[in-house]
DNA sequence: ACCTGAACACCGTTCAAGT
DNA sequence: ACCTGAACACCGTTCAAGT
């Protein structure tokens, strides 16, 4: 885009400026858009997270004030709606042929690793019921697998509901750094601190804190997440019809 | 407590004050305290919900300014956390003497019940690691729930875990008012303008969203929580011992 | 030991006015 | 149609000073 140039539709073609006239007075910066609103907010999120998102920091890093941004986006939640959608936008939908746990589970960590890639990115996601394009190719392949895997339609309704849920509120607790009774710190020092918590109280009042104590604070984020993913598929599976190798 | 008395613990022991002399600056309020702040925190919460609660509303109650709240609280965080363990108290531990899977779904229904007896209180329980008496007592008894059924350590810290994630992201999404791209609005309405969204999506490319628009929006959240839990407690179970009709 | 006022460095949103 | 400045009504936290 040539910004000194009309944009007036109903004009007579644009000839080149004659030498003489002096430019317009220099555009410090590309017009707004959603787009480069969009795209803005997804830096700020990418460089400093999630809070640092404000629509001050938006419109600073564009150039103008908050109050611009609003002929583009409703208000701060569809801004972030957008953002949202967006960076979904990324996770790739599985295409190998392998079993629809398989698949499925590949879909998640996908999830998981693609918010990840975003800081806390997820810690927006659980509030928002996702009616993105991105978000909602996902969510049809998705409900095709399910459907596929012969599961009758309020169980693939009711159990994609629920896996994303899992995905997403456990990607929200791990974006959060380990915050307990007011101290903020990061995740390594919070279990260690919690370990020594745990193994400090009482034993005659936590026997099983005290027998579980090691792998209470042991389990990482990844087999949690495996754990719990493992445990949701074991759930779905209960309400497909039995495989060839179950009915004999 | 008589604001009219002396507190000085080595002070001889005081008298009744001679009825000529002044009464002490009358007290507008009775002095601040942890207890007294969580409690006029808790009023908030429970009157307008979650972000009407700030140091300044809650000092304001207390008839003072933010700051003086400082002293009994490290932070907002903090103050949180109190209240929160406050409000888990309210849930009470089953002691009947059912299937360990009644068990866990009972309980499960005793915190999604009391979160909503607290407006939308769910929306503080995801970030934080319960630690706070009434916490820790209530996954000291799911432990034992747990291990009683004769599920192996790593899957009961597991699987509590994870069942803890699926309660408060539950109750989470559903404190959190119906929001879409940007509009919000109570969740009646909500659940009608997504019906409207779902049923007109072009069918070639949403075919399973048309398929299942119906089920997909009709789930209360009864259902859906119901339907979540069942699940959840099946995956446990395949982590379970067989039982002896299993077994036979 | 406990409380305070004032200040710091922020928020999201609205609205009349400008081009 | 798009952008702006100024204002409104808020935040959490700190800190020197008071009692």
């Amino acid at each position: 885009v040539d910004p000194n140039r009309d944009n007036n539709p109903g004009a007579a073609e644009a000839l080149p400026e004659p030498p003489w006239r002096r430019a317009r007075k220099v555009p410090t910066r590309r017009p707004l858009s959603r787009d480069a609103i969009v795209e803005t907010a997804l830096r700020i999120l990418d460089r400093d997270g999630v809070d640092a998102v404000s629509m001050r920091s938006v419109a600073q890093d564009l150039g103008t004030g908050p109050a611009s941004l609003y002929w583009h986006v409703a208000n701060k939640e569809e801004l972030l709606d957008l953002v949202y959608d967006r960076i979904i936008g990324e996770v790739e939908i599985p295409k190998v042929a392998s079993p629809w746990q398989e698949q499925i589970k590949e879909f998640a960590r996908a999830i998981r690793r693609v918010l990840h890639g975003h800081r806390d990115v997820a810690r927006i996601t659980l509030a928002r019921i996702p009616t993105g394009p991105n978000a909602m190719d996902r969510m049809e392949w998705m409900l095709g697998v399910l459907r596929g895997a012969g599961i009758p339609d309020r169980a693939v309704a009711l159990g994609a509901d629920a896996a994303t849920l899992f995905v997403n509120a456990f990607c929200y607790e791990e974006a959060t750094p380990f915050r307990a009774a007011g101290k903020t710190g990061d995740i390594e020092q919070g279990a260690e601190l919690l370990e020594q918590y745990f193994s400090s109280l009482p034993p005659e009042r936590f026997p099983n804190f005290a027998a579980l104590a090691s792998v209470m604070t042991m389990g990482t984020f990844d087999e949690r997440f495996e754990f719990g993913l493992d445990m949701l598929v074991r759930g779905l599976e209960s309400h497909a019809p039995p495989t060839r190798s179950e009915r004999s």
